[in-house]
RNA sequence: GAUCCCAUCGUCUAGUCCGGUUAGGACAUCGCCCUUUCACGGCGGUAACACGGGUUCGAAUCCCGUUGGGAUCACCA
C-alpha cells in the first residue's frame, strides 16, 4: 500500500495538514507500506520556493519521512498535457472558451434563482464552425471534463457509504489556458502514477471526490480508496484561526513546543487508541493507529492540554537534552549564558525542568540565577521583619566563611546558619530566599546557591 | 440558497456496530496532601448523552423529525 502527503505550497504548514500528513504516515508505518511526497505548485500565483523549503524543513521537524519524492507538479506539466489529450480522442473533455466575466455572470444568475450554482455546459454544444472561428480569433481556452453519469457512489475508509447527486454540480474545468492543469486533474493523474492506494485527505475535498474517481476511470486506472478526516476548528468549532493560538507548524516551534509533544496530541486529534492511553511513544501509537478509530466529527484545537502534553515530554528530558532545545531561547534573552560552565548550566536545567511547560519559559526561570528581582510587597514585608535581619547576617557570615557551595554542601551550610541565628521554618528559608533572589517563590535555593557562588551571593545580599 | 458531513462534561474522547455502565479517562477548574517557597507529583470534587417523538420491560446506543455547528458549490488546492 501507498500513501501520499501532497500540499500546495502556498504559506507554511498549517497543523490541519500536519495532522493529515500525520494520519497518513501513521497508516503507512502501521500497515508496512510507503508514503509519497509531493507539491502541489500548479497554482503559478501563490505558490513560493520558500513555502515549499518550509513545509520541507517542518514536516522533518515533526519527524515524518516520506519514501518518494518530493516530486513537483510543475515539473510534470507535460504528463498532465498527455493526459489531456488521451481525454480529448475519446471525446470526454471539451474547449471552453467562457470568459472569467462570463462565468461569474452565470453562477450569479443561478445564485438569485435559488439553483445551484453550476456551469451550464454551454460551450459542450459548441460546433465546429464556432469553435474554429474561436480559435481563430485567438480567444483563449480552457478544458472542461464532461460529466457523464449522475449518481457517484463510494464507500470512504473513515466516514461510510458515500453517495453525490452529480446533477449538482457541472462540467469542470481540468486545464488552464495557461497550461497549468487544475488540482483534480493533476492530483488524479499524479495519484495514479505514483501508484497511491490510500488518500487519506481533510474534509473539505470530500465534494471533489467523485469529479476525481471520474476521471480515474476515464483513464481507466485503479480508483484508491478514500478517507476524509474531519477539520480541526478552533474555539467554538470556528475554524482555527491565529488568534487562537499557533496555527504553523513553524510558530510551534518558535513558541517552544517539542516535535514529540505536537506529534502525540495531534495524533490524539480525531484518532484514539480506545483506553486510557494519552503519552504513548511513536512506535506505540503507529502500533495501534487505525482508520477504524478515526472519529467523524471535528475537534477543537485545545492548546492548553497540548501545553500539558508538552510539560511532559519536557519532564522525561535529561538535563543535557533540555539545555540543547531551550538554549536558543534562553540565548535570546542572556547571550553570557553561552560562557557558562556546562555543569552550571545542566544545574539550571534540573532546576528548571519541572517548572516550565514550553520551551521559550526556560528564560523566564534563568533569571534568578542571573539578577536579584525587584521587592515586591510581600517580599517587602518580610524584609522589614527582626527575623529577617538577623538571618541575614547570620547568612552573610555563613557565606563568607565558606568556599563550597555546591549542592551537597547546600544542607550544611543551611544548618549553620540555622544554629547562629536561632531562626528556623518558614522565618529562616523565606528570609534567605529573599535575600538572595528577590522573591517569595522560585527554584530551589541549593540549586541558586550553587550556580552563581559566593561573590554574586554577596552582591545580592548587599 | 443547494448539497454533503457532524452532534457524550467548557475541551479532547471511551462507551454506539451487537440496547441493561454509579456514563469511564485526560486537559482545564476547585479542594486536600506532599514540598519549611513555588512548581512537579499524589488523592478527591464539580461537570456531559442537543431537543422532540417513536420502537422496547429497558435507549447515550435502534428509527423518524427538529435544532445547532461545519464543509463544499472556482480557470484555489
Amino acid at each position: 500500500m501507498k500513501v501520499r502527503f501532497a500540499p500546495s505550497p502556498t504559506g507554511s504548514l498549517h497543523v490541519g495538514n500536519a495532522r493529515t500528513a500525520l494520519f497518513n504516515w501513521l497508516l503507512a508505518k502501521n500497515q508496512g507500506g510507503k508514503m509519497v511526497f509531493r507539491l502541489e505548485d500548479t497554482d503559478v500565483e501563490r505558490s513560493t520556493d520558500e513555502s515549499k523549503a518550509s513545509i520541507i524543513r517542518d514536516i522533518k521537524w515533526l519527524g515524518l519521512q516520506w519514501d518518494e519524492g518530493p516530486f513537483l507538479q510543475s515539473e510534470r506539466l507535460d504528463i498532465y498535457k498527455e493526459h489531456l489529450h488521451k481525454l480529448e480522442a475519446k471525446g470526454a473533455v471539451y474547449k471552453c472558451f467562457c470568459t472569467t466575466e462570463e462565468l461569474e455572470a452565470e453562477r450569479e444568475e443561478n445564485k438569485k434563482k435559488n439553483l445551484p450554482m453550476k456551469y451550464s455546459g454551454k460551450c459542450s454544444r459548441l460546433n465546429k464552425e464556432e469553435i474554429a472561428k474561436n480559435i481563430a480569433e485567438g480567444k483563449e481556452f480552457s478544458y472542461r471534463f464532461k460529466i457523464d453519469r449522475e449518481i457517484m457512489e463510494f464507500k470512504d475508509l473513515v466516514r461510510g457509504d458515500m453517495k453525490f447527486d452529480l446533477n449538482l454540480i457541472g462540467d469542470f474545468v481540468i486545464m488552464r489556458p495557461n497550461g497549468y492543469p487544475t488540482y483534480n486533474f493533476s492530483v488524479v493523474i499524479d495519484d495514479a502514477l505514483m501508484g497511491v492506494t490510500h488518500i487519506i485527505r481533510g474534509e473539505d475535498i470530500l465534494p471533489s471526490t467523485p469529479k476525481q474517481i471520474m476521471l480515474y476511470e476515464a483513464f481507466g486506472y485503479k480508483t484508491p480508496q478514500f478517507g476524509h478526516l474531519s477539520l480541526i476548528s478552533g474555539k467554538g468549532g470556528k475554524p482555527l484561526h491565529k488568534r487562537d493560538g499557533a496555527t504553523s507548524l513553524s510558530a510551534f516551534k518558535g513558541q517552544g513546543y517539542l516535535p514529540e509533544a505536537l506529534f502525540n496530541f495531534l495524533a490524539l486529534l480525531g484518532w484514539s487508541p480506545k483506553d486510557d492511553s494519552e503519552i504513548m511513544p511513536k512506535d506505540e501509537i503507529i502500533r495501534r493507529f487505525n482508520l477504524k478509530d478515526v472519529s467523524k466529527s471535528p475537534a477543537q484545537f485545545d492548546y492548553e492540554k497540548l501545553k500539558w502534553m508538552n510539560s511532559q515530554y519536557i519532564n522525561k528530558l535529561t538535563p543535557e537534552k533540555l539545555l540543547e532545545f531551550s538554549e536558543e531561547f534562553i540565548l535570546q534573552r542572556y547571550p553570557q549564558f553561552k560562557d557558562l560552565e556546562m555543569d552550571k548550566k545542566l544545574l539550571i536545567m534540573k532546576a528548571i525542568t519541572p517548572r516550565i511547560d514550553l520551551l521559550t519559559e526556560a528564560a523566564d526561570w534563568v533569571d534568578y540565577f542571573y539578577k536579584k528581582f525587584e521587592l515586591d510587597d510581600v517580599a517587602k514585608e518580610i524584609e522589614e521583619t527582626e527575623d529577617y535581619k538577623i538571618v541575614k547576617e547570620e547568612l552573610i557570615k555563613a557565606i563568607k566563611e565558606e568556599t563550597d557551595f555546591s549542592i551537597e554542601n547546600h544542607k550544611p551550610l543551611i544548618k549553620k546558619i540555622q544554629k547562629a541565628s536561632g531562626k528556623k521554618g518558614k522565618a529562616l528559608f523565606m528570609s534567605i530566599r529573599v535575600a538572595t533572589t528577590g522573591r517569595t517563590h522560585g527554584p530551589d535555593l541549593n540549586y541558586v546557591f550553587a550556580v552563581i557562588g559566593k561573590d554574586e551571593l554577596l552582591k545580592r545580599i548587599g
